[in-house]
DNA sequence: GTCTATATACCGATAGAC
DNA sequence: GTCTATCGGTATATAGAC
């Protein structure tokens, strides 16, 4: 256990650096981003806020290390609905993308859900077409010319997929392939409107 | 336009106390709960900060003021929970209360969804209770002794109806009705597993 | 790379005049 | 009922010793 950098886990980095972000990850999915104040991360780790600064040259760095999987994800995939064709197969394959890269980062995910507003707000100078991501998403799952039927259908299927952030709290037990064709399935059944009525 | 208290909306109470009251839900909603100081809600309004503390306490009881309509009917849903019986027509009756409800304060209930945390936490002390609701709601919708699948359905069923929240950005065009039948069907139609799996 | 100490700024809330 | 002025606390971020 001396010498230099040791890996501690899959995502090990620099040691303390990471053990920064970790922290950061549990305290701002606790309390939110903004209501956490770099003191009681620091304290996490067992460091001063000084030395904290040394590894992120601001608060925001550190929350841009943690959700940057998040952003590059949903600005692939914005990507992507410009090349696969609107249709059955092709819905499947863009929300399959979709909720595989959530399941991927669900704790940095499950952050950016409940705590929208001051993340958005946070990132917005950096990252000005952040927002736009999801509602670009939105409008091609709508379909062309949407009647305002499928884009609330749109919107709610997006909304089923999220559901994958929260799958540790909601159902601990279930593996992340059921999680992936459950909620594959609802969400098209939520576009599909395929209901008893 | 003279003498005392005359109704300028349909809401209206005691004028500065209502004017408040409605400066503070845009701002909440624009940049967070805690995000926004009383200062600028004062600014808003045209008076001082002093002076808005003349109306409400704290700045705690001016956002129980906003989304106690929200509490009360969470608190309405969970306790028909209790009477009415788990089954297909039960669950429908309980869904329409429930986005009924939603939709009926939709700027209050657009302020919980997206700043989830910092109000959760800011109301911890005042309703301990507050976060069992979504849960108790989730656990009857998942029917008895459910799988993970159905647990996973439960959620995202939720997850559909909070879309009406989102309306106005989503589909401005759509009336109350509306959305009502198209959400409460893709509701229904998560929970039932109709899927084309 | 980690520390102590500090600069600067804003917050929620209160006191008291009018 | 609205104001000015202020208290006490905490935040981000920095300077500089070690």
């Amino acid at each position: 256990m001396n010498s230099t950098a040791r890996s501690e886990s899959v995502s090990a980095g620099s040691g303390t650096k990471t053990a920064i972000r970790d922290a950061a990850v549990k305290l701002f999915d606790a309390k939110g981003f903004e209501q956490t104040s770099l003191r009681e991360v620091a304290d996490a780790v067992g460091i001063t806020k000084a030395s904290l600064y040394y590894h992120y040259p601001s608060k925001l760095d550190l929350l841009v290390a943690i959700i940057n999987p998040i952003i590059e994800h949903m600005r692939a995939v914005t990507e992507d609905i410009k090349t696969v064709p609107f249709g059955p197969e092709g819905v499947r394959t863009i929300l399959q993308r979709y909720i595989r890269g959530m399941l991927r980062n669900r704790d940095a995910g499950a952050l950016c859900v409940r705590d929208t507003v001051a993340i958005l707000n946070a990132m917005a100078d950096r990252y000005p077409d952040l927002f736009e991501f999801g509602r670009q998403l939105g409008d091609w799952l709508a379909g062309p010319d949407p009647s305002p039927e499928q884009k609330l259908r749109a919107s709610a299927a997006l909304h089923v997929l999220e559901v994958a952030l929260l799958s540790s709290e909601v159902a601990p037990e279930a593996n992340e392939a059921l999680i992936e064709t459950t909620l594959l399935d609802a969400a098209t059944c939520v576009l599909t409107a395929c209901g008893t009525r």
